[in-house]
RNA sequence: GGCCCCGUGGUCAAGCGGUUAAGACACCGCCCUUUCACGGCGGAGUCAUGGGUUCGAUUCCCGUCGGGGUCACCA
């Protein structure tokens, strides 16, 4: 009796893996295309962090004419969320990370290197195991959950380095005979790699983003199969990255440590290892010390937190951007209206730590990115919002479109765009005033600045209201004001008033329009009244004014 | 604790043996302007620390301190 005996008991169904091996044939690619893909379990939860990889390597294949795919990791069964995998392909889509292969739904699926769905892959995972049981190069391992407890227990009070190694492996050694006997008998069992490691022996690695970093070999019999029949992480990201031919591996630097494991199944395997990019994660500060962005703890995790407050797709993107190539954004100032397509992202130019999560400085990524777009698509993406989280302003800004557009269109496609809306949930509080419906819900305090007196007041919105003439071009609109200004007392100019604030007791001009601008907006702030007033149009206009008036 | 990685302003960061140590966000001031925003100009603020190596260290080496990761039949 012998391995390849205990190899066919174990796995008598298994296929030869040159059935595999001629299946999924070397990709026909260009030289220096990057292979890649994004691998999550189907929790339907996208993290940021996950966002942020996808991107990249969803970037790295379309620049080098490679491939993006998309891999379920649901080998285990217990984290199954129901419609995980949908919320996945949803949130991808909407990030314009479709991927090239790979899951397109629940169930289905596009590529010629699938299942793309690792339960789907069992009887894979199996035929490799077999592969390694065969030559010895794996065996099964008859403890229990409570042998290996004990056996960790004993490891930590001798205070020595845990796990299944070297003399603790107790099942490595067993005999053909041994093991068939046990199995015989019906032991339960998993699979476990024998590792050929020296932790005395350094091996040299070169990760594409960390550069050379040194680690011991590893000699842990790590499980490969486990006793549900499907694989570990481990041994399933060799043989998939092996059949599915990615030529990078990034993910998350949290498994930077399963390195030399990782690197030591390809080569028991006689596979050729992939390159791995290690990514740093996306830090927040809690008190003193930093950790990665909490799913449970922090809103701005979830993927979805920006679809809901507004954010554009666009600026999530180009934040992500700006933190792994910090070049980003010198070469979005010297191209305004590039694509982030033409940007060329560099992996050795990424950050080796996490960086913190700067929601600041992604809103203002979001204000250049939304000063960029006009009026129409300003229109569409806040429709597109509103239509899921604020359906009142949906249908205030369709009840005229073209009063619409013109607000939005305010103060826009000029040289020197406003940039004041930061996030699609900003429409509403910066365009309160331009919409009746909005203007009387909002019944928020303001205040006049320096002029304060009512009769005051009330006198400047007398006197505009006789001059007043929708016809009239913006100077000599605000000619009138001057007019009004003079008339009352004001300075007639703002330079003169400064020259002179002994001669101008009451104030300037600039005063007087802060008046017109503050009871016809509730607001010291707005883009500039003449557009305002344009839009507005008469009828609102008198009617707010003299409703002060009134008063 | 073992192993691995990292340590430039409040944040993201250029830098790779000789620099007045870029730039962006935030902050402050000024200018522009009928307000705000935009824009322009200016300001404050950083090489964790101690030893080496060197004519010269932010850059190279070692220690210390600090931070992060990892040590599952989870990924």
């Amino acid at each position: 009796m012998d391995y390849k005996d205990l190899a066919d008991k174990i796995f008598p169904n298994a296929k030869d893996i040159s059935y595999y091996e001629e299946k999924y044939p070397e990709r026909n690619l260009k030289e220096g295309a990057i292979v890649t893909r994004f691998a999550p379990s189907p929790t339907g939860f996208v993290h940021i962090g996950g966002l942020y990889q996808a991107t990249l390597a969803k970037k790295l294949a379309k620049q080098t004419g490679g491939v993006f795919f998309l891999r379920i990791e649901d080998t285990d069964q217990k984290r199954e969320v129901e419609n995980g995998i949908t919320g996945i392909i949803d949130a991808l889509n909407d990030f314009g990370l479709t991927p090239d292969e790979g899951m397109q739904n629940e169930t289905e699926e596009k590529g010629n290197y699938g299942p793309y769905k690792q339960s789907l892959r069992k009887e894979i995972y199996q035929a490799y195991a077999k592969y390694l049981l065969a030559q010895g190069k794996a065996y099964p391992c008859f403890c229990t959950p409570e042998d290996l407890e004990e056996m960790r227990q004993k490891q930590e009070a001798a205070k020595i380095r845990p796990g299944y190694y070297g003399v603790w492996a107790k099942c490595r050694n067993l005999s053909v005979e041994e093991m068939m006997e046990k199995i015989e008998k019906g032991e339960e069992y998993i699979i476990r790699l024998k590792s050929p490691g020296n932790p005395e022996k350094k091996i040299k690695h070169h990760d594409v983003i960390k550069g050379n970093i040194d680690f011991p070999e590893n000699d842990q019999d790590i499980v490969i199969i486990k006793s549900d029949g499907l694989p570990t992480y481990h041994f399933a990201h060799a043989v998939d990255d092996h059949l599915m031919h990615t030529t990078h591996v990034i993910r998350g630097d949290e498994w930077a440590a399963s390195v030399p494991l990782h690197l030591q199944l390809f080569q028991v395997l006689g596979f050729k290892p992939p390159k791995y990019a290690h990514i740093a994660p996306i830090m927040k500060q809690e008190g003193d010390t930093k950790r990665k962005l909490s799913k449970r703890k922090d809103p701005e995790a979830a993927v979805s937190y920006y679809s809901e407050i507004g954010v554009p797709k666009e600026a999530v993107l180009e934040y992500l951007l700006n933190i792994a190539n910090s070049n980003f954004e010198i070469w979005r100032k010297q191209n305004k209206d590039k694509s982030v397509e033409e940007f060329d992202l560099q992996l050795n130019k990424m950050g080796v730590s996490g960086a913190l999560f700067d929601m600041v400085k992604l809103l203002d990524i979001s204000k250049n990115v939304i000063s960029r777009y006009d009026a129409q698509t300003v229109y569409n993406e806040t429709k597109k919002w509103a239509s899921k989280y604020d359906t009142e302003l949906e249908k205030i800004l369709d009840k005229d479109l073209t009063y619409t557009m013109k607000v939005l269109g305010m103060e826009r496609g000029n040289v020197k765009p406003r940039k004041d809306i930061a996030k699609w949930s900003d429409i509403r509080y910066q365009t309160a005033y331009m919409f009746e419906e909005l203007y009387e819900q909002a019944q928020e305090e303001y205040e006049y600045q320096t002029i304060t007196d009512k009769k005051e007041i009330q006198a400047i919105l007398e006197n505009y209201l006789t001059v007043y003439d929708e016809q009239d071009d913006k100077q000599t609109w605000f000619d009138k004001i001057k007019d009004v200004a003079e008339k009352l007392g004001y300075a007639r100019e703002v330079k003169e008033y400064k020259l002179n604030p002994d001669k101008y007791p009451k104030g300037h001009v600039g005063d007087v329009s802060t008046v017109l601008r503050v009871s016809l907006t509730r607001r010291a702030n707005t883009p500039d009244l003449y557009e305002i007033m344009k839009i507005l149009g008469k009828d609102v206009i008198q009617k707010r004014y003299q409703e002060i008036l009134s008063k």
